[in-house]
DNA sequence: TTCCAGGACGACA
DNA sequence: TGTCGTCATGGA
């Protein structure tokens, strides 16, 4: 029997808050048809799938095979809030982007829009790793060579979902299969390593979400292929930290530079200095911005 | 053909 | 500490 849930603040869009999943090809971790968004998750190594759609004033959720267990029907409403976004103030963000005529703009056009997040450390960062400096389309296309590949395979109503694979999964890889699904030599290291570390128990990545953002990044940061790009990106898609703001990604300073310096070049330091005036919100400002670029605003 | 994509690293001055 | 070459591939 599907449960429903919502924001505290009612606001949502549900096709702009999960477009993401729709408009780079196929992502074989996040199944997004336009009206259903389906994922596969996992507890006590059982895996389920978790069903979203839109439903009287929320969202439904459901789980598949059918269960009664509080404990999965717990984890599947926290992975739904995750990936509609819903723990991010978008009435107060709304109420503070009043004082800028352009976020005012932008929040106006993509009413209900929330960033949608990782469900786990690791996906976040894998996802991340693979997509550095390669356009998303084709990030895209590897990732889910690697969910199709590594993922755990299962079928409901006779149709197949993959699991996103585990540090356990991607521990025992070599580089070479990687380079087969056309990940590069060095960022086949750093996925093998990074699962590996986590499976010896010298890093935990669910920790993290309890520490300060330096604490972190100097934790991540001291892991080979982790640079202070996907650091931020862990901390804005991931964590949902309010104040995290990517300042070194080329998608993000595009897009500070066209709504605020007429598409003038500015530097790292500058687009950080300049984010401040956002405070807790520049994580939700970040993902107004780069949909006004996506969609044209 | 050239240049650019949601970078990171290592060498070098 | 800052700059530059390299990795590696698809698409415009």
């Amino acid at each position: 029997m599907p449960k429903t849930i919502a924001a505290a603040d009612r606001l949502l869009s549900f096709p702009l808050t999960l477009r993401r999943y729709q408009v780079y090809g196929e992502d074989a971790a996040n199944y997004f048809d336009g009206k259903l968004f389906r994922k596969v998750f996992t507890l006590a190594d059982k895996h389920f799938l978790l069903s979203l759609r839109e439903a009287n004033g929320g969202v439904a959720f459901n789980v598949q095979p059918a269960t009664r267990s509080q404990a999965v029907w717990q984890t599947a409403e926290h992975i739904a809030r995750q990936i509609l976004g819903l723990d991010f103030p978008l009435a107060a963000f709304y109420q503070f982007a009043q004082r800028d005529p352009i976020l005012r703009d932008l929040t106006q056009k993509f009413h209900g829009f929330r960033p949608t997040l990782a469900t786990t450390p690791f996906e976040s960062i894998v996802t991340s790793i693979t997509a550095q400096q390669i356009n998303l389309q084709f990030a895209f296309k590897v990732r889910s060579r690697l969910v199709r590949r590594y993922g755990k395979r299962i079928v409901v109503d006779g149709q197949v979902y993959f699991a996103f694979p585990t540090p356990e999964q991607l521990a025992r890889v070599k580089v070479s299969s990687l380079r087969q699904l056309q990940f590069t030599e060095k960022k086949s290291e750093y996925i093998i390593a990074l699962a590996k570390t986590i499976l010896a128990g010298e890093l935990d990545l669910h920790a993290l979400a309890h520490q300060p953002d330096a604490e972190i990044t100097e934790q991540l940061t001291a892991l080979r292929g982790i640079g202070r790009w996907t650091v931020d990106w862990f901390l804005a898609r991931h964590l949902g930290r309010g104040h995290a703001f990517p300042a070194g990604d080329l998608g993000v300073r595009k897009a500070v530079q066209h709504f605020y310096f007429n598409g003038k070049e500015k530097r790292e330091d500058e687009l950080r200095a300049f984010a401040r005036r956002w405070g807790e919100f520049a994580n939700l400002a970040t993902h107004y911005l780069l949909t006004g670029v996506a969609l044209g605003a």
